[in-house]
RNA sequence: GCCCCUGUGGCGGAAUUGGUAGACGCGCUCGACUCAAAAUCGAGUUCCGCAAGGAGUGCUGGUUCGAUUCCGGCCAGGGGCACCA
């Protein structure tokens, strides 16, 4: 077991300081934690009712603010006190036989009633000596979670409140909402938990709830009890509830012995558990650990490591195949020498993924799992990528780790990974036949009719019904085949469709056909490429003097989409990338489609922007980028050169068009110098008809101007 | 049940974080080329309207000169946790 909950509150904590992770993952890491505030209470029992000897029940509550709301006492059916009463009692044991066989099974907890069986033992209320409270056996508390023991307040709990309306315990409201009469306020079958003042709760009567639970928390802890080992009785315990109301707390008296503790202390709880690492299969890291009749458990010594699996194991046996094996576990005991075997336990796969990145900055030492001069010099990861269902347990267990190896000097850092980005799934829509089987995409043909589209099976013509679009799967056969996928349009175009359809944070819905624009959008590149490499082989070697108004244009375009392209990718923003690089594209085409020989200033610039844009794809299309690269005559390899410069200057455009708005709808534009002063921005806007029209012959009121975006003007 | 996210054309999705909604593409329509088809090229394509114009980012209120963007209340879809006291 790896005690993960020791750094549960640094887990938790350094959270914040993960800014390029997505919040999603932080807020799931967060709820997984689960941190909560609250306190540890002893109930004292009452002496004649404890089934052998025990003076009191431990219980954590987050709502100690409604401790007058108790109306019973609720603990796990495999809490000690609820064995030791069982033990006197068999219809109890039954009972909890009956409540641990439904346990776990997930479904059954949502509809499963909340049950329980009243031991006959009585707690006594922290505040009231005279107060009674009876404690159950519940199937509703789990022995996991806080102490397992609960007390139950019905009038604020939905559960507790389910649990009393069965047993007919009655619920007394210790909250009051806002704006309701105290007097008039009931609760029937739904619980209040939400905010207001206390009342019918003795001192604590009109604080706020915050108030409320700072002041029990203050009276409980100044109140002394032995530790319950000792045992006492309950006049002893008697003295918890001295506290009269409206009193001051009393003070722990210098009577009481060190060893008192208090009935009451804050505790924060956390939903976290330990790491369980210990799995009984072959397919993982042997945990190495000898076990000797004589010396016990010995870890395997250092020289002996790493323990390695056998390979000729076999599976025909159901169980674990290493405990199977007729050799592997019988090692002498480092320590004596004696017969002994080894642990046939492994461990959990989650706990090689939980360091794999740092033996890979040195993979090749021997002697360690990582060398921390280079891991430190190479860890973080930058960048990490990956599913979301691995949000909580990989990423939380790495994180987790990385604070083992920290503590053991193999690494000197908390966070293994500085960015996170969770991407998204390909999908398929499914095919279902008439008889309710599956189709692959494969077998159908999908064409687009007047009314939507229609798939019907190649081979026979069947009509088959396009069902939702899911998580490709065998079961639902909505599967393509990557092999297919390559020999029909090749890999650069499987991934230039990727990156273009979808932002990479969302499921890609795989659509042949538009795959089938992806490659267009190649064929097109290629001739574009080929086309431009004719005219670029006459381009002076001479950057030119001057560009002309054509030149000119393409030059912005080129170095405008580089712009947006070199900062969309740096945000991950794939899909608008795609979506330049073709506005490109065509700006480029559009150039080339003029049928006058261009002039050496054009021809220079139609082979710039053939460059940059092969660079732009690069990444994308390497292979296809390669080819262009190859024809327009460059040195060397594009995967090799450097990223292209960006002409800032010819990002500035002399010229902006404002939109003009009346009264904030849009009635035409006016252009002007980029720097015109406001005056005359305003002058041009109120002298455009369209402006007169709108107005109507009202007056203006005010002209917003907006910077290089809009004017607006209010009338 | 609790927590979170997302709702934009027929479809996938853009929108410099409050400033022209629908970039780019898929599909569709029309046209050119062709005997014809495919491919390619050109034009169009949010809705209503012949048009002028009007409406429009799930619904509904609000803040603002101006809201897909911010705030309140609903509705729908998806995800996480799930008897966590």
């Amino acid at each position: 077991v790896f005690k993960i909950t020791k750094y549960a509150q640094e887990l938790l904590d350094a959270l914040d300081t993960l800014d390029r992770w997505p919040d999603k993952v932080r807020l799931m890491q967060r709820n997984w934690i689960g941190r909560s505030e609250g306190m540890l209470v002893r109930f004292a029992l009452d002496p004649s009712t404890a089934p052998s000897g025990e003076t009191e029940l431990k219980i954590f509550t987050t709502r100690h603010d409604t401790l007058f709301g108790a109306k019973f006492m609720a603990i796990a059916p495999d809490h000690p006190l609820a064995l030791a009463a069982a033990a006197k009692n068999p219809k109890l044991a039954e009972f909890i036989a009956e409540a641990k066989r439904h346990g776990t099974a997930q479904e059954i907890i949502d509809t499963q009633e909340k049950l329980g069986f009243d031991t006959g033992i009585k707690a006594i209320h922290p505040f009231d000596e005279s107060w009674k409270l009876p404690v159950y056996v519940a199937n509703f508390v789990l022995m996991e979670y806080g102490t397992g023991a609960i007390f139950g307040c019905p009038a604020h709990d939905q559960r507790d409140l389910d649990f009393v309306t069965k047993y007919a315990l009655g619920n007394t409201p210790v909250v009051c909402p806002p704006d309701t009469d105290p007097k008039t306020f009931v609760i029937t079958d739904v619980a209040y938990d939400g905010d207001g003042r206390m009342i019918n709760s003795r001192f604590l009567d009109g604080m706020t709830i915050e108030e409320a639970k700072e002041e029990v928390a203050k009276r409980l802890e100044s109140v002394f009890l032995p530790p319950p080992e000792r045992g006492r009785s309950a006049s002893e315990a008697s003295r918890v509830g001295v506290s009269a109301d409206n009193g001051p707390p009393p003070r722990p008296s210098p009577l009481q012995g060190e060893a008192e503790e208090p009935v009451g202390e804050r505790k924060v709880n956390f939903r976290l558990r330990d790491w369980g690492i210990s799995r009984q299969r072959y397919w993982g890291c042997p945990i190495p650990v000898i076990h000797c009749p004589k010396c016990g458990v010995v870890p395997v010594p250092d020289k002996d490591l790493p323990v390695v699996l056998p390979e000729d194991v076999s599976f025909d046996r159901p169980g674990n195949a290493l405990d199977h094996h007729p050799t592997w576990k019988h090692v002498a005991c480092p320590q004596c020498g004696g017969q002994a075997v080894r642990d046939t336990d492994t461990m959990d796969t989650f706990v090689d993924s939980a360091w794999y990145f740092a033996r890979f900055t040195d993979p090749w030492n021997e002697r360690a799992p990582t060398t921390p001069a280079v891991a430190n010099r190479l860890m973080p990861v930058d960048q990490y990528i990956g599913g979301v269902e691995h949000a909580i347990l990989h990423l939380l267990y790495s994180r987790f780790f990385t604070r083992a190896m920290k503590a053991t000097g193999h690494i000197d850092m908390d966070e293994p990974f500085a960015g996170m980005f969770t991407q998204g799934m390909v999908v398929h829509e499914t095919y279902r036949k008439a008889d309710g089987s599956y189709a692959t995409p494969a077998e159908v043909k999908v064409e687009a009719g007047g009314n939507g589209r229609h798939a019907s099976l190649l081979d026979t013509g069947e009509e088959v019904t396009i069902g939702a679009i899911e998580k490709m799967s065998k079961s639902k056969r909505n599967t393509v085949d990557p092999d297919d996928i390559i020999d029909t349009y090749g890999a650069d175009v499987a991934r230039w469709f990727m990156l273009s359809d979808s932002p990479p944070d969302r499921d890609v819905i795989w659509s042949d056909e538009r795959v089938q624009g992806a490659s267009r959008f190649v064929q097109r590149l290629w001739r574009v490429i080929g086309e431009s490499a004719e005219i670029a082989r006459t381009a002076p070697s001479e950057r030119p003097a001057a560009f002309g108004p054509e030149a000119l244009a393409l030059r912005k375009a080129a170095h405008g989409a580089l712009d947006k392209v070199s900062s969309g990718i740096e945000k991950l923003h794939f899909n608008v990338c795609l979506a330049h690089i073709r506005e490109f594209t065509n700006a480029l085409a559009d150039t080339l489609a003029h049928p006058e020989k261009p002039s050496p200033d054009l021809v220079w610039a139609i082979r710039e922007a053939s460059v940059i844009l092969v660079q732009l794809f690069a990444p994308m299309m390497p292979h296809l980028a390669e080819e262009c690269w190859g024809v327009l005559g460059q040195e060397g390899l594009v995967s090799e050169a450097n990223w292209p410069k960006i002409e800032r200057d010819l990002l500035v455009e002399d010229q902006v068009t404002l939109v003009v708005q009346v009264n904030g709808k849009k009635r035409g534009d006016v252009t002007v110098a980029r720097n015109a002063p406001e005056e005359q921005i305003k002058a041009a806007v109120l002298a455009l008809d369209a402006v007169k029209a709108a107005l109507g012959g009202k007056a203006v009121r005010k002209v917003i101007v907006v910077p290089k975006r809009i004017v607006n003007v209010v009338g």
